[in-house]
RNA sequence: GCCGCCGUAGCUCAGGGGUAGAGCGCGCCCUUGGUAAGGGCGAGGCCGUAAGUUCAAUUCUUACCGGCGGCACCA
């Protein structure tokens, strides 16, 4: 005799055991028709799952957020479903509900071409005109395995041997189309909204680069036919903001084929790239650091003695002389940095002493990882290295947290995610010092109270990490400054500094970056701004532009004055319509048109058109 | 690096076994026009690179290089 509670605070009692629908049809028939989920104490169940205790339940409707992602997880089903109907043959995996819609991985010799993504589509269609109802079956372990190796699901059948004993095995059937799936799932295929298949994609399974290649289909999937539609329209808007067109759109920078992954910088661009560094360095200096600059090229022992050499290689750019020497290309400034440290004696009296560089690396990454500004082969960090004592650890370390807060905001980027990262299995260093590493980097980010979240295990093998992570306008996120606690290169490269009691000391080394590459710092704020830089940062601010020629003089006079007030303005008096001029200027996201005519001559004034405004 | 797609003029792209086309941009001329494209004429291409098939390859095949979308990597 089950009470059920319902989220308005009534109760209802059933005679015997009784299932989500049929509390949803006592309730009345619009809802049990609107009824796709039902939630049974918190957790989200089939509708048709029999309920025989006392209960809280909520009936899940399309209106509810819940319903989204089990309409996604349908979707990858129906997307399976219609594959094997095609193409029997093929291996079914796995197909989870993603962000935005779902994807279903798929084994098969032959990888799907778009055009089987329309024939697939169709299919999909016809299994939701169908309605084939989803009925919920628990298998014997035995069973199920026996099911799948004979069906040549091999794929399937190791899932469930990776599954822990106690979990019971829930098979899912829709028509003729049986898989092996946790739930819940709405009552049959009819009820998922609109979807649309998007690409198909190579993917590693189980993510692994070591195992076999398989074929996934990604899709996206809505309530409504609306939805999707705005989706859509969405993913043509992320595409108008995307750096690479932008780049070329403003005339930023370039890159070429014989040097993937590097940016050739074009004046406008490099004066961007020069106006983070300026910024950068005024708050820097601000805060009590001072800038060195060194090699971009040193010799191989020195990356033998700092590890570079033993775990860095594949990543680093070398190269030989004439004599034989082997030299490589930094693909980090630390080494650099700690010379610089190491090239007097030093005083505890000098610490922390906090030494930025903005060092250009080269790092040989995998070619299928390049893209545009974003990753890059050959980057600018803002780096700096802080050596200090392992009491001035914490206090440095809340100074760099309040310096890459304080910096963000001033760019637009008030939501920032923190991340912790803690000691991995292996590392260097004994339990004691990183117990105190981490209570300090722990200490700084509590004392400031700053909420953020644990990964354990992952920070470095010399030290714990702080990560910071950006969110941009459409809320992507962005890693881009990293504060990290190094024992181990101090000790390598055998730095060290002559404490207050006359004796030799090792340095904790801070490692910190906060636009982390400038490359890619510079991708992010053109994306963010959608290519409307804020004024201060635009490379070009004011274009002068002339409505006739006739009053190209006083057009120069505006531009000289605006000059000399310091701004970055450029001259359009060519022989073209006004209309032209805005239009062209425009496009290219200048923040400011004067446009000059007889009218403005005559009153000594000028006429000012703000980007994207009317006039 | 792996899977798939792509590579034709500065850009965006069409074409297709008989050495190429559009729009924009660029140059010259006309036009001096008041807030997102005024008009005319013209110049621009070893059809990514190399091999193979063929009487003939930009077109077909293969390899390589590069780009794009994912995966993996990075952080």
């Amino acid at each position: 005799m089950p009470i059920i509670k319902l989220p308005d605070g009534t109760s209802r009692e059933y005679d015997t055991t009784v299932s989500g629908i049929e509390i949803a049809a006592s309730i009345g028939p619009s809802l049990a028709k609107a009824a796709l989920l039902v939630e049974v104490n918190g957790d989200l169940c089939d509708l048709s799952l029999p309920i025989s205790e006392d209960a809280e339940i909520r009936i899940i409707t399309e209106k509810d957020e819940e319903a989204l992602e089990v309409i996604r997880h349908d979707s990858a089903h129906i997307l399976a479903e219609a594959v094997k109907e095609l193409w029997p043959e093929t291996q079914v995996t796995i197909g989870p509900a993603i962000d935005n819609g779902f994807y279903y991985d798929f084994a098969r010799e032959t990888p799907f071409s778009i055009e089987d993504l329309e024939l697939i589509e169709k299919r999909m269609l016809d299994i939701v005109s169908r309605n084939e109802k989803i009925e919920r079956e628990v298998w014997s372990r035995n069973d199920a395995t026996e099911f799948f190796s004979q069906a040549g699901e091999h794929y399937k059948a190791e899932i469930i041997s990776g599954l822990p004993e106690e979990e019971p095995i829930t098979i899912y059937r829709q028509g003729k189309f049986v898989d092996l799936c946790r739930g819940p799932h709405l009552p049959s295929t009819g009820r998922v909204g609109a979807f649309k298949l998007l690409k198909v994609a190579g993917a590693y399974w189980r993510g692994d680069s070591q195992n076999e290649m398989l074929q996934r289909i990604y899709g996206t999937a809505w309530s409504t036919k609306k939805e999707l539609d705005l989706y859509l329209q969405r993913l043509e808007e992320a595409e108008k903001r995307d750096h690479r067109r932008l780049g070329r759109q403003m005339d930023l920078f370039h890159f070429q084929e014989e040097s993937p992954g590097a940016v050739f910088w074009h004046p406008k661009g490099w004066r961007l790239f020069r106006s983070l560094v300026d910024y950068m360095r005024e708050r820097q200096e601000l805060a009590g650091y001072v800038e060195i600059n060194t090699p971009e090229i040193m010799d191989r022992s020195m990356w033998e003695a700092s590890g570079h050499w033993q775990t860095f290689r594949q990543h680093m750019f070398t190269t030989q002389t004439e004599d034989s020497r082997i030299f490589a290309i930094k693909p980090m400034n630390c080494p650099g940095g700690v010379q610089v440290f190491r090239n007097n004696l030093r005083s505890y009296r000098e610490l922390p002493m906090r030494i930025a560089e903005f060092g250009k690396v080269h790092r040989y990454e995998p070619s299928g990882s390049l893209h545009g500004l974003m990753r890059v082969r050959a980057f600018t960090q803002d780096d700096a290295h802080i050596f200090c004592t392992e009491s001035q650890v914490q206090d440095e370390c809340c100074s760099v947290v309040e310096l890459i807060l304080s910096i963000y905001k001033d760019f637009g980027f008030a939501d920032v995610k923190i991340k912790f990262a803690d000691r991995p299995e292996v590392r260097i260093g004994s339990d004691e010092t990183w117990d105190k590493l981490e209570s300090a980097l722990r200490g700084a980010l509590d004392s400031m109270g700053y909420k953020y979240e644990v990964n354990p295990g992952e920070g470095a093998f010399y030290g714990p990490k702080i990560e910071f992570v950006l969110t941009d306008a459409i809320g992507r996120e962005w890693q881009c400054g990293t504060l990290q606690v190094d024992l181990n290169l101090p000790e390598r490269l055998d730095a060290n500094y002559i404490g207050i009691d006359g004796e030799k000391h090792r340095p904790v080394m801070l490692h910190r970056a906060l636009f982390g590459s400038l490359e890619r710092f510079t991708g992010i704020l053109i994306e963010h701004y959608s290519g409307n830089l804020p004024l201060w940062l635009s490379p070009l601010q004011v274009v002068v532009a002339s409505i006739t020629n006739e009053i190209d003089d006083y057009a120069r006079q505006v531009l000289d004055s605006l000059r000399s007030k310091g701004l970055k303005a450029e001259l359009d008096i060519r022989n073209e319509k006004i209309g032209y001029k805005i239009r062209e200027h425009s496009i290219a996201k200048v923040p400011i048109i004067v446009a000059l005519g007889a009218r403005e001559v005559e009153n000594n004034t000028v006429a000012i058109r703000r980007l994207g405004s009317k006039n």
